[in-house]
DNA sequence: ACATGTTTTCGATTATAAGTCGAAAACCTC
DNA sequence: GAGGTTTTCGACTTATAATCGAAAACATGT
């Protein structure tokens, strides 16, 4: 059995819901298109080789700042490793993904050839890319029904109204406003800031703001069923 | 920057339900003494180097019925990559841990050096594998109730009081039965085989067998809030 | 055969959480 | 102040889980 070198690569798929305002607001991944051989013109996630004395979050933040110019993420989290053997031409590179999110209302600055995809209709992409996205994509929608991972899609302050929208571009199907107030309300994931929002040019009442409690990771409701009696939906923290 | 020769490993957090029968069931991990420096002594968790043209989950398989002699496998699953520079001394490795599960009535013969410990009362463990192992333990405990991975723990056919003294056991407080068969029912994790078993010596109405639906990973409940409407607990494939 | 003890199963009830809907509140402009 | 707009809140319905106790189905011993 040989063991020779293999290398390692850090992958980031960066989520943000976009067009809040505007038209249709959808969630976007951060894809940069290549302009080299092997895959050149298909799209692939910001990353690359793991430096020697790295650790992966460090590596994965160096090179969303480094390859495209990347600082407001708000969330990042280990995913998966892809690690078949010929996942790439040439000498064994093993992935490790992370999920990144930034929240809604910036928009950083990006170099020329990185650009914003709506995760609904995705470019050719290169490698084994594209089921890193679904994978992440299918992550992030389960993660957002029991942990507050939301704070990361979502802006310092916001009107629910907002927040029901970023969940809907995030989740791909309507969400109820006022179910998502009590739930998350209920959760503790969710405050109230006490001030309100100005109404817009066309009128209408008011909006109460909130922002998230947290803005760390924490898991809120891992147990739908089979919960230790008297622990109903508390906090659990395992980060 | 640079990309010296990093190596990478696996590693099998194999969990089992033990003395099911017997005194009280406790869940184990399968452990392994390791008998050279570094580390003389602890016990690690089994597994290897990955070798060139492998996968990591036939990497996984291999070690573990060349290392343990362990084959009953019902349940493979990758967790996470601990990749801390200096988590070994020596050279850099890279690990990806992996879940495992043996079902739990079966004894297979294991080789002098590895063993079964009770989650609850761990020996000294080398490295990091402490806290690999509370990662496995804890993503155990989450999907216990969200997946049909307890057909990883559990024989082919079994009586619900079986049933529940091994999620019991897995979980860590006591479970009703009367809910865990009703929750199981309800998603269609577990269905009746129709027969029934032999009463033990002291009598006791026979149990109803049943067994578990499907044995491949299933995800049965992974909203227990803001699901789309009209989509209620169906069963979502991401396997 | 029948009473007694044991284990499992099942139904009834309660508790908790989520989904739906519509009315009221609070702002705008004209 | 009338009409339009947006948000908020309460009331109701539905879905799911937890609890509990009675009944079923076996064994053993007399």
């Amino acid at each position: 059995m040989s063991h020779g070198s293999t290398q390692h690569e850090v992958l980031a798929v960066v989520f943000q819901v976009r067009d809040l305002d505007a038209g249709k607001p959808a969630l976007n991944v951060l894809l940069w298109q290549r302009a080299m051989s092997p895959e050149r013109g298909k799209w692939s996630l910001p990353g690359g080789r793991l430096a020697d004395d790295e650790d992966l979050t460090t590596s994965v933040r160096r090179q969303l700042a480094e390859k495209v110019d990347l600082r407001e993420v708000a969330h990042l989290e280990q995913l998966a490793v892809f690690a078949e053997p010929s996942r790439v031409p040439g000498s064994r590179v093993i992935a490790t993904t992370f999920l990144g999110l930034v929240p809604s209302p910036a928009t950083p600055a990006l170099p020329a050839d990185t650009r914003w995809h709506p995760v609904g209709d995705l470019p050719p992409m290169a490698f084994d890319h594209r089921p890193m996205v679904d994978d992440a994509h299918a992550r992030l929608v389960a993660k957002l029904s029991y942990t507050n991972i939301g704070f990361g899609l979502a802006p310092g302050e916001f009107a629910l109204s907002q927040l029901r929208d970023i969940y809907s571009a995030a989740l791909g199907y309507p969400v109820d406003a006022t179910n998502l107030q009590r739930v998350l309300a209920r959760r503790g994931v969710i405050s109230p800031t006490g001030t309100t929002a100005h109404p817009g040019p066309t009128g209408g009442r008011p909006a109460k703001l909130y922002r998230f409690t947290e803005s760390r990771y924490r898991v809120t409701d891992e147990f739908a069923a089979l919960r230790p009696p008297g622990t109903s939906s508390g906090f659990l923290d395992l980060s």
